[in-house]
DNA sequence: CTGGGGATGGGGCCC
DNA sequence: CGGGCCCCATCCCCA
């Protein structure tokens, strides 16, 4: 959806961005949302920035002599607690000193463990939660007493305790051992993914995009002599108060991972850099970055990991989708694998079909190319196009054309290849005719500057359902496209220029995609007087913009609902597809209208 | 502007 | 169920 919103951003008018709103339609019909999936994250990610800097803090956590500054406003968006402290809740009376007030303050945690507290900072500035196994009880704790339900829910997950079940003593090594074990089984992870899902489904909450440097970097803890001393709300809030401060510190936990969502369902759905909560397993033991970008060299199992951890993501969102389409059955006869593992992506929200695509996917947000060459060190995402790179390296081109001694590096290469001899060109520009061999040459010819003008020659269209190249005739076709029945040129042209000029079914009623004209085919292209006028009332709308802007917008929606999968390839799958997205649109548009 | 090659990302099938 | 492999769609770049 990246790909998609950069492109829906290259299209829409800045102006227009700002505003929030597109002028899709004449009036405040064309309101749309437009995502910026990364503002979260990069919001979050500069408090990070300027927590670790120590700029605009306003209240620093203390714990046993560690001292944690942090920002007020970040610390009552993720921890009830801190909500009702610094009264931040509707009800809640300010605690305090601490109080929703002002002032810089100090609040004294010592109930909390210092590396549990470190990682719950850690959490609520980069969405992950970085701990040990062994310090995961304090996490827990920690998150208990400050309020943070979706990290007490993911460490009870993860030690398989139920609210009700959690066990304070500590110094159970052995039991704990077990159930850390326990806890690395799929069935466990599965289950946190599971309720995970509908978290992240339900909330749109944008996970990072990024990874925000989820480094397990102690925190600046400068032991003063003495902890200062605030009597403030954390020992006054009777909710969250702390069972014992006396909790063993186990040096254990160094946070990070969890990415979050608000509140409740914020870390839950989200977990992870990318969106899941890492579910470290050795990877715990060790202090260091859990999945740096820099981390090249990515094994299997830790590209394994990263799927499941730094996506967390995978199973998060997969079961549910499975089950849903598997329970009913639906995902289509013949595609039952298919259905098994549509996994969501926890920084784009787009559905990923296939098993094990998710982690594939991942790094496209990632960035991370694991696979290098070891002849010219080039790196790839994938380790399929490293290997089509090698090729390069081999003189391999294992597709050669059985017409003329050319072979090619890739399969696609060789079909394109292949039009050249036939000279086919199945691609037909719906407004000008010109006919490609290539669907992307199309595509661009469309959608750039190339067939701009309007084609003054009178051409009979084909049969009336049959309308393609929507923007192509909605542009410049302008009036010309427009059919009376569809269209009523006294209202909307005139009025609303807009609206007609770039709605989907104008100038495309009666225009064929092939067919022959038929028995009530409609002439579309009417009288040059009359594609005259009607290019007039369009005025402005003649240039291509609104064509670009009406596929960006389409591109956006689809990306948003994710694409259709297998969507035609031929041309007259294509075709139909362009005939399904006008459709669509003229939808959305007649419920606007 | 078009033709062509290459790169990238997603989905399906098979192991 | 995940990974490998392949195909496809799309985009970018260059001539």
């Amino acid at each position: 959806m990246t790909q998609t919103q950069h492109r829906l951003q290259s299209t829409v008018p800045l102006s227009a961005m700002k505003a929030g709103k597109v002028a899709m339609s004449p009036g405040e019909d064309g309101l749309i949302g437009i995502p910026f999936p990364e503002h979260s994250s990069e919001i979050l990610f500069r408090l990070n920035a300027q927590r670790r800097a120590g700029l605009l803090c306003d209240l620093t956590l203390t714990s046993r002599g560690a001292r944690y500054p942090t920002h007020r406003s970040v610390m009552a968006a993720v921890s009830l607690y801190f909500r009702g402290l610094f009264g931040a809740e509707e009800g809640a009376e300010a605690g305090g000193e601490a109080g929703g007030g002002g002032g810089f303050s100090v609040c004294q945690l010592d109930c909390v463990a210092p590396d549990a507290l470190g990682a719950l900072l850690e959490f609520a500035y980069t969405a992950t939660l970085t701990i040990r196994s062994s310090g995961m009880r304090d996490v827990l704790r920690g998150a208990q007493l400050l309020g943070i339900q979706c990290v007490v829910d993911a460490c009870r997950d993860i030690l398989g305790e139920t609210a009700g079940e959690v066990e304070w003593e500590t110094g159970e090594e052995r039991v704990q051992a077990e159930r850390e074990r326990r806890v690395m089984k799929k069935g466990s992870r599965r289950k946190i993914d599971r309720r995970r899902v509908n978290k992240v489904e339900s909330s749109h909450h944008q996970p990072l995009p990024h990874r925000p440097n989820i480094n397990t970097h102690q925190h600046p803890s400068t032991p003063p002599p003495h902890p200062s001393p605030v009597q403030d709300g954390a020992h006054s809030h009777p909710s969250t108060r702390p069972p014992s401060p006396e909790q063993d510190e186990h040096p254990p936990t160094t946070g990070q991972n969890g990415e979050r969502k608000q509140g409740r369902d914020a870390g839950r759905g989200s977990t992870a850099v990318n969106g899941g909560v890492h579910w470290p397993q050795e990877r715990l033991l060790a202090p260091h970055p859990p999945v740096p970008l820099s981390d090249d060299r990515l094994s299997e199992d830790e590209e394994e990991m990263e799927g499941v951890g730094n996506g967390g993501v995978p199973s998060f969102t997969s079961a549910p989708l499975a089950e849903q389409e598997v329970a009913t059955g639906a995902g289509g006869g013949g595609r039952k694998r298919k259905s098994q593992t549509p996994q969501q992506c926890p920084v784009c929200q787009k559905i990923i079909h296939g098993a094990g695509k998710l982690p594939r996917h991942m790094r496209t947000h990632t960035g991370e190319k694991p696979f290098e060459c070891s002849t010219c060190g080039v790196r790839f995402t994938r380790n399929d196009k490293l290997k089509i790179h090698m090729r390069k390296h081999t003189g391999e081109r294992p597709y050669p054309c059985p017409h003329c001694p050319a072979r090619f590096l890739h399969s696609y290469d060789l079909k394109n290849h292949l039009s050249l001899h036939s000279g086919a060109r199945p691609f037909e520009c719906p407004l000008c005719h010109k006919a490609f061999a290539r669907e992307d040459h199309l595509q661009r010819h469309r959608k750039g500057l190339s067939c701009l003008e309007v084609r003054t020659r009178a051409r009979p269209r084909r049969g009336p359902g049959a309308d393609h190249g929507e923007e192509g005739r909605r542009v410049r076709g302008g009036g010309r496209g427009y059919s009376p029945d569809q269209l009523n040129p006294l209202e909307n042209l005139p009025l609303q220029p807009h609206a007609s000029a770039f709605h989907p079914r104008a100038g495309m009623v009666g225009l064929g995609d092939g067919a022959e004209a038929g028995a009530g085919g409609q002439m579309v292209f009417q009288e040059e007087a009359d594609g005259e006028q009607a290019i007039a009332l369009l005025g402005p709308h003649r240039l291509p913009y609104p064509g670009l802007l009406w596929r960006g917008l389409e591109l956006g929606v689809r990306g948003v609902e994710g694409e259709e999968a297998g969507g035609g390839h031929s041309p007259a799958l294509q075709h139909a597809r362009w005939d399904k997205e006008a459709e669509e649109e003229a939808e959305e548009d007649e419920e606007d209208e």
